[in-house]
DNA sequence: AGCACGCCGACT
DNA sequence: GTCGGCGTGCTC
């Protein structure tokens, strides 16, 4: 009997549950096959090919049948590095999923020409350039502790803006993550940076570029066309350390010697994954740091509510900068002013008196929390909805300029009377964006006033004065630093029927917060209580402590973990009852209905017994499977941990 | 997903 | 007697 590997254990790509788990295949005499390339290989019931990747070979298999010879190996390249298929299998356990799903997202299509022009191009000599600086914020023994191996940190990041040699401002929290970069690659590892969208990329980028030469860089970019990103994807495989900086995915990013993983801004929903079994960035990154012994940093202005109970649990230690560079923030909250002036009606006095100083030296933020301008439309005069006289749809205003028109059936209202009143002029319903601008304009006739918002988002302005009104998120960067800034709908953001309101919300402070100038003050109008405390003081332990005991009491996440279940009413009846027969600290919420004979739970269960948790999900999610009559199009959908579904599932209540 | 296997009603 | 309905189960 000969020992030499004449079995290859393959993961299908399939979406199947029933698929999930390795087949073994007999690897042809002459066939040379090594572990994590993508093979075709025969499935004998579905008469047609599918595509896999082999996850080892071996001389033996435990299959008691006979073993079918592989089909072809797609490319030589071995895309699923052994760690990446370790980490694949125990996020979609995590999550109840399928491993062949995560892959999915890990690894990219293949691109034949990308492919062909890596390889003739060879492995690259040359060591990247690295220039390691020193920080104000942070001691060298803090920076060298955060690239410490096996680590797991809550980085607060400073606030303030860095220039390029360009002149490009950008977050000085780049210029922090790329000097950690910059420290585990002279350490010989790589790292892996995964940032919420394309602004933090192209900052971070730059920052990059300015302490590492561009070999030593990886851009892993979804919005870049496929062959690209398959060609940035092969340059981490080639075997000398990288830094790979990109949105959600890169943190599957199969990089040797992964010496540090950074997390930032883990709140943004752009870290929640879309596409099956939703796995979130930070419990990947978590997952991804317990089995690599990297070192692990969440970075951001303001902790995250999960990273902080991580944090308060002792398991993420705290860093955060020495030297605060953080403006002075003004709660006007107690000095209600009664007089009426010109000042836009949401304006206290001191904030009015600050604003009109700082105008005169300079820009001034002011942060609203409607998104673009307000779409809705009403009657000028009464306050009538505008609807369309055609479909009774609500009317919308487009781009500036364009007319109203319906939302429904698109027609155009260049003529409009209110069906109430006759009155032509509308107005937008709501305090939106476009109203916050014109009270601006009115109360500061002499300033000019920029708008940035989703729409039309401003990326720089410059350091003369004018009154920069941009909604959360879409504020632009002041190449001086903004003189003031005026955060104008705290208490609407806060009192958000969201889970995710006060994390949202700080964070989206501290951002603002971040861009003005340290000598700035920052106004913060309507919000009192704690959350007023905490942003004044640059303290947020206590209000985020009280918070965590909330949610413990009311058995709301991050204390807890949950996992949604949609799909039949019979089916969801059955789950229930299995998963909850589980275990006494289990509890199932609804079902609710939704639509025709269906509904969605919600389980909750403390993070001890996940594990047993999500695997009984899938066995329970298996059974239906089979169980499934034809025809009926709604199949059981499971959701783990992702704290969206509860909002949804408070709103259809 | 596909596809085969398998056990009950109306047909040459 | 058989052709074929689609419920159930399997895929190395």
């Amino acid at each position: 009997m000969s020992t030499k590997p004449s079995v290859a254990r393959v993961v299908l790509e399939s979406r199947l549950p029933q698929l999930d788990r390795l087949f073994d295949y007999s690897i042809p005499e002459g066939m040379v096959v090594t572990p994590g390339v993508r093979v075709k290989v025969p499935l004998r019931s579905s008469q047609k090919n599918t595509t896999g990747f082999v996850v080892e070979v071996a001389s033996h298999s435990s299959h008691a049948g006979a073993l079918v010879p592989l089909g072809d190996v797609v490319s030589a390249v071995p895309v699923l590095a052994p760690e990446i298929w370790r980490l694949a299998r125990a996020v979609a356990d995590r999550q109840a999923g399928n491993a062949a799903d995560i892959l999915r997202l890990a690894i990219p299509p293949r691109y034949v020409r990308a492919e062909k022009l890596w390889r003739d191009r060879g492995q690259p000599t040359a060591v990247p350039a690295i220039e390691m600086q020193s920080l104000l914020e942070y001691s060298e023994d803090e920076l060298e502790g955060l690239v410490a191996p096996g680590s797991r940190w809550a980085l607060t990041t400073p606030w303030g803006v860095d220039h390029s040699p360009a002149g490009e401002p950008r977050p000085r929290g780049a210029t922090v993550v790329a000097q950690l970069a910059a420290r585990a690659l002279a350490a010989g590892g790589s790292s892996v940076i995964v940032v919420p969208d394309w602004r933090d990329l192209e900052a971070h980028h730059q920052a990059l570029r300015e302490v590492i030469s561009d070999d030593g860089i990886v851009l892993w970019d979804s919005d870049k066309v496929g062959s690209e990103r398959y060609t940035e994807f092969l340059r981490c495989l080639s075997g000398n350390p990288v830094v790979v900086i990109g949105n959600r995915h890169a943190v599957y990013a199969p990089v040797v010697n992964l010496r540090l993983l950074v997390v930032l801004d883990d709140a943004d929903d752009a870290h929640r994954e879309p596409l099956a079994p939703y796995p979130h960035t930070r419990n990947v990154a978590l997952v991804r740091q317990q089995q690599t012994e990297c070192s692990l940093v969440f970075a951001g202005l303001a902790p995250s509510m999960a990273v902080w109970r991580l944090h308060s649990m002792g398991f993420l230690g705290l860093v955060e900068p020495r030297k605060a560079q953080r403006p002075q923030v003004v709660p006007t909250a107690l000095s209600v002013n009664a007089e009426r002036d010109l000042r836009p009606a949401r304006l206290p006095g001191i904030a009015h008196q600050g604003a009109t100083e700082a105008l005169r030296e300079g820009p001034v933020l002011v942060q609203v929390f409607r998104a673009g301008y307000s779409s809705a439309l009403a009657c000028a005069q009464c306050g009538e909805r505008g609807l369309c006289s055609r479909c009774h749809g609500p009317l919308r205003i487009g781009s500036h300029g364009a007319p109203p028109s319906c939302a429904w059936c698109a027609t155009l209202y260049a003529r409009w009377r209110c069906e109430a009143c006759n009155h032509s002029v509308m107005v937008p319903r709501g305090q939106g964006i476009g109203r916050t601008v014109s009270d601006f304009g009115k109360a500061f006739p002499k300033v000019p006033v920029i708008q940035s918002d989703g729409q039309h988002r401003v990326h720089t302005v410059s350091d003369s004065p004018a009154i920069v009104v941009a909604t959360r998120g879409s504020e632009p960067l002041a190449v001086g630093g903004y003189r003031a800034a005026l955060l104008l709908d705290g208490q609407a953001m806060l009192s958000r029927e969201s889970i995710g309101a006060l994390e949202d919300t700080l964070s989206h402070w501290e951002h603002a917060l971040s861009l003005v100038r340290p000598e700035g003050t920052v106004y913060l109008t309507e919000v009192e209580g704690q959350p007023a405390l905490a942003v004044a003081s640059g303290k947020y332990g206590p209000l985020m402590n009280a918070e965590l005991r909330e949610r413990e009491a009311l058995r709301l996440p991050p204390s807890i973990r949950l996992a949604s279940v949609s799909g039949p009413s019979a089916a969801l009846t059955d789950i229930a009852s299995r998963i909850s027969s589980l275990d006494a600290s289990v509890d199932v919420l609804g079902p609710v209905a939704m639509g025709e004979g269906g509904g969605r739970i919600i389980i909750r269960f403390p993070y001890a017994i996940g594990d047993r948790v999500t695997a009984e999900l899938r066995a329970v999610h298996l059974g239906h499977i089979s169980r499934q009559r034809r025809g009926v199009p709604d199949r059981v959908r499971i959701v783990v941990d992702d704290t969206g579904q509860l909002d949804e599932f408070a709103g259809s209540e």
